[in-house]
DNA sequence: GATGAATGAGAATTCATTCAT
DNA sequence: TATGAATGAATTCTCATTCAT
């Protein structure tokens, strides 16, 4: 019994969530009535502060359960055999995210919202260091697998591979012609040519 | 007297797009009240809209103020002698503009303001398009003067020379350990890599 | 459960209608603060705009609901068998709302605004054909009763009474000591002069 | 010297009433700012106030400028040999003046500013006192002229004439229609039929 | 828990009036 | 006196949040 009624109110919550997402994504963080997001969700309007105690807190759960999900995935390509072959295969899976304009809206506004709020922005920043160090790490065992030759740190390359992702969804957002799917390729042959000095 | 009194006025706008870049940059758009530019710009709380019809006229102003002082800068670069040399003292120069962090502030609140207004999207757009083509331009004559050794067409290449930039940016929110002027010559080696296949 | 709440949201959007005729007649549409009606109305201040989009649409569905009220009065007269009779009847009705002061403080607010405000105006000038329109058809059938004896046109005599009537509201206004009910006999008689040529 | 500067600000006075006649009269005293009447009396902004005290004192001065000349007119008339000619020329006159659509909308906008200022009203009443104090003094001698033929007392005539007056106004305003000067006919004939029992 | 009506603080914008020049 | 920029109080409308049912 209690743990149907944990199960409904976690589904309810994470409808909640996917209908904030798109709200946030599609109209920006102050544009969305809390209203809004309940009707998407389904429910009348009062009915998500049963569920979390501000508009605010809808937001920062938003932005902890993308960071845990971006950690699962990346996590699942960190165990590869190959790492270098799943630094690209992550290139890759980030390109399908950045074509997926309810994401990248979300990542942008999230992003400008960090500058204003401290609790958005420790939240955002975590998420960040977290996904830079797995690429570091990525990058160390490929390192020692031989697969890289560069004298870049692993630091700084993880840096700008963050900011070359970073940049692309910036291009989402202001180049109607960047299609990323399109260009992944070039994204993987800059890396490339980054880590091993030629195109892979 | 006429003269005199354009002049004033045109100096109270920029006080006042000055005011309101750092406003919006600090607070961003939606939390800053147009009272609190009239206080920065030391002046009374009605006073701007003597001179900005609305609010969100002012950040058109500033968007527009922004695209053509970059248009000017990256001007005079492209008219010198070496292309190359020239993109690389761009790159320099985006990297000190990236340290200040009201210009950066402000770059990330318009790139999120342009995905929910049409207006802003329109003047962002042009902006940034206006900035390939320079970058562009710049491309073809390095390659016309033989200093690039790549087969990166010059629009993917300018494409991902923005999407550096803009990545650049998003570091320096994000990353509190990221220096852009600290990176500014991994940028270098980054770019030259790129378009001449080794580090500069 | 519907129809109950559709019944209380009934309820409380003529409460406001009321408070706002009122509001409108006493202060007068402009002096009148939306906060004003709610205070009248016994609610709290913003609550007015979950029942009216606008404050102008507050003043559009008053003069709405005086049209039908109107016609509605008024239809019930021309049903009778003596339409002369019944038009005496309906000048004594008119002088009894004359000598409300919140009705002629209203009309004539509602006609100072329609020169100004074309949404006003529609409905104005659509209520005061209408009720001319209905004089006019009270008067054919006096007419075909043998009951009137003038060359005056139906549609000028509609005319002129219609022009009575309002004269009495500026009447009120103008003239502290003009007692409309005191002068219903007054009117009666100029309009049974008018249409009979002589006094009934 | 003095006469000379009396008379420059005595027109200057006469300037800025007969802008804020047309203001008032097309946009309504409140829609009018105070700016826009210096405008169209061809100077700057806060210029009216160094005539007018406040924009209030702008609209008591117009009320007392039109009893003024209402009286000068009326007592013209009043002189003549023939009461009641000078009546009927008296009905043409206004009729003329209903059809100055600047001249009815400002009749009809002081009327409704007369509800909710004590200072507007006053003067408001003033005029209307007069008009009828001055109609009274023609009926009286259309009387002892042996001009009349009715019981209707001088007071109740008069009061009704000027109901009818104030109709006209409205009818003006309420019926796209409806022409004065086409009805002119009309209304003597109305008042004929109460003076006299027939038409004249 | 669910509903959706009610609350009331908040913010852009307007404009009569003031005042330095 | 003329100008027109500056002041700042005032008002409509919005919406996160509360709460009675």
């Amino acid at each position: 019994m209690r743990i149907v009624d944990e199960a409904a109110r976690e589904a309810k919550r994470t409808e909640l969530l996917d209908a904030a997402a798109r709200c946030f994504a599609e109209r920006g963080y102050h544009a969305t009535r809390t209203a809004d997001i309940c009707a998407l969700a389904g429910m009348s309007s009062g009915n998500l502060f049963h569920y979390f105690p501000t508009k605010q807190a809808v937001l920062l759960a938003l932005i902890e359960r993308d960071g845990a999900e971006t950690a699962t995935s990346v996590t699942e390509l960190a165990a590869a055999d190959d790492p270098f072959g799943a630094l690209l295969v992550l290139l890759d899976d980030v390109c399908r995210l950045a074509a997926d304009s309810t994401y990248s809206g979300l990542a942008l506004e999230i992003s400008a919202l960090a500058h204003r709020d401290d609790d958005v922005a420790v939240r955002f920043k975590a998420n960040d260091a977290s996904f830079r160090q797995s690429l570091e790490d990525l990058l160390a065992r490929a390192a020692a697998a031989g697969q890289l030759d560069t004298d870049l740190s692993a630091q700084d390359a993880a840096t700008w591979i963050a900011a070359l992702v970073d940049g692309m969804f910036a291009r989402v957002a202001a180049d109607p012609d960047f299609r990323p799917e399109a260009q992944a390729a070039v994204l993987r042959r800059i890396v490339s040519q980054l880590l091993r000095g030629a195109a892979s």
